[in-house]
DNA sequence: TTGATCTATTCGCTTGGGCGGATACTATGC
DNA sequence: GCATAGTATCCGCCCAAGCGAATAGATCAA
């Protein structure tokens, strides 16, 4: 699906920081947000190795269906795993090899500031 | 899914996917959430650049000097900057160079998929 | 068909965390 | 000394979003 009616970008965001800045901070800050919620990182990190039912996910992370089905949406929606659908199951797995680099990438980094980052009372990766 | 067999493995996580596995994924998912707000994502690509103040910082984000001052502190404790303190001055930078790379990073997917990003209602990116 | 299984969606409930405004603290200037 | 500029912290307010439970569809098995 491409939306073939509008230019190659839109025109309303005032800065010119990257190669492509049609692609919004609000946008880009979505994204990340999508892995800011550690069920979802679990998920996606499980799923970076083979595909998967939902039920073995709900299985692998210990979480009311709804929620994990929810969560997985979430990833597909942007973009961080595709589905296939077989039957009554929906077999989810990561899309693009480039997202493993990207979680290689962040775990590298808090893995060398992680013990100022688990101090950070201004974020607290809010669970139980 | 096999993982009844279980080989020795770590002892806390269940999951021995990554050549850190000691970094928790509460700890790296805190690390995303502090990119997933727009506000601290605009203020780390303003730094990417040149060190600014948090004057400089407030005029560039047009909020209040409160927050401003937070969401630094709050890239200060990720390490995705540093400060270096002059005066009553307080100058922020980009510390790591990995930093920009994991922002183009993250903005080229982001792109690829920026328009079921945009559509996703799953992650509403708040913000008036 | 009926019933079981698998997934997706909806609904309250509750909390994390962004916001401005007020305030405290420190360094410079007069 | 006092005033001002620059920064950091605190305090309510309020909404995004995570949670389980219930429910709705859809597919397979008998």
């Amino acid at each position: 699906m491409d939306d073939t009616t509008t230019p190659t970008q839109a025109p309303t965001t005032p800065q010119a920081l990257f190669p492509d800045p049609g692609t919004g901070v609000e946008v880009v800050a979505k994204f990340f947000r999508a892995l800011g919620d550690p069920t979802r990182l679990r998920l996606l990190e499980f799923l970076l190795h083979d595909e998967h039912t939902v039920t073995e996910c709900v299985a692998h992370v210990g979480l009311s269906q709804g929620r994990v089905s929810a969560h997985l949406g979430c990833l597909a929606d942007c973009a961080y795993v595709s589905v296939r659908r077989q039957g009554r199951r929906a077999y989810y797995r990561v899309a693009d090899p480039r997202v493993a680099d990207l979680v290689v990438l962040a775990r590298a980094l808090a893995a060398d500031n992680r013990t100022a980052l688990a101090c950070c009372e201004r974020i607290d990766a809010h669970h139980h």
